[in-house]
DNA sequence: TGGGTAAACGTACTGTAGGTACGTATGCGC
DNA sequence: GCGCATACGTACCTACAGTACGTTTACCCA
């Protein structure tokens, strides 16, 4: 009898499928990441996995594309909430106040995971960064593309301006996320004057 | 003769001072990231200095330390740009522009120092951008504070509103280094029109 | 003037984590 | 029932952060 401590074992697994394929690796850092901090390591992620090493290597590939892969789990996240959140609101400050709570709220629940993709130690950080706010400055552009244009405004700015957003709620989060005494909705209606008014807020008169 | 390769010899030196100062240390590590990326390790700054790994440890304690010092370094160099740039202008949009404007020169001049500050790997990154983050913050909440109440506004936003602005600039610097058809006056002025106005630019009429 | 002490520094080590070469166990097709 | 491809663990290499310790030198006091 040759049993292994873990339950898995070597060998090439009946069916021809992989008993833990990449969707149960990301789930298992995820779980990893929450538990011990933004600084586990790759080990530990294969042992909560119940694989070894090599096999995150496989599904995954390096501790970048683990990075990458996270990041756009939570931005895909953030994208979700955000869109149920400003379904059939009309353009408006309004609705950028509920853009800003659901970004600000989802990040809050995915607090370690943020961390990790935001700071976590890897070879290119500062592309890390840029690659999580990528992928949620893409649709925010093509919507403040499509409403410039709408509102007879140039469309070139999107893109900066989207990044400029992200950027907002990036380093926000991460400060309100280290001391807080602030709601979301708190925070988010702050953003929402700055952003919607601008800094021009006319003397009182 | 027992000749040592480098200039540096062991035993006390004469005078009782240091022959290689924290400044000194500093220096050499903005050259080795210049010249090598963010990713240097601690013993090739250290081969800059002229000095051995041990030294780095005495004079700034640690890649976290090292990284923080560096920060301060930039921010300083950050706020003494911006300072000189917008020295006797009045509050307004023209101000803005060119605050953003030298904010983004100066991160520019600083291209590798920037990205080691911000990305470069650590034992608590997130923390970092925000050591870097609120020495640039700091000063400017406090000028947005005295503003917003001079023109008769709550100024309990400043703070948020500050690194609200930071992380925009932080963002859009490193999207506009990694690809940059821009240039830095031109994106100042996409990022002033937002901030200054903000998004609820009336339809044309 | 000489010996003891403290300062400064290099040498050499440890620990840890990312990444990889290789062997081995198993299922599938012929 | 025998090769062959597949899947995986074992064991290793390398690089780097951080540290213990020994050695060289200046300073100071007898």
């Amino acid at each position: 009898m040759v049993t292994v401590s873990s339950g898995r074992r070597p060998g090439r697994p009946a069916g021809g499928k992989q008993v833990v394929d990449r969707e149960l690796v990301l789930d298992a850092a995820e779980r990893s990441i929450r538990r011990d901090g933004p600084l586990v390591s790759l080990e530990a992620i294969a042992l909560e996995a119940g694989v070894t090493k090599p096999v995150i290597y496989a599904r995954i590939g390096g501790r970048t594309e683990l990075s990458n892969a996270l990041s756009a789990r939570l931005a895909d996240r953030i994208v979700q909430s955000v869109l149920s959140a400003i379904a059939g609101q009309p353009v408006g400050r309004s609705a950028l106040g509920l853009f800003l709570a659901a970004n600000l709220e989802t990040v809050a629940a995915n607090r370690e995971l943020f961390l990790y993709v935001t700071g976590g130690s890897s070879d290119d950080s500062p592309q890390r960064s840029l690659y999580l706010a990528s992928q949620s400055a893409a649709p925010l552009a093509a919507q403040l593309s499509q409403w410039r244009t709408a509102t007879g405004h140039d469309p070139a700015v999107a893109e900066a301006w989207s990044y400029a957003i992200i950027g907002m709620l990036q380093l926000t989060s991460l400060w309100w996320l280290n001391q807080v005494e602030l709601t979301a909705h708190g925070l988010a209606e702050q953003l929402a004057e700055l952003l919607w008014s601008g800094l021009r807020t006319p003397p009182i008169a």
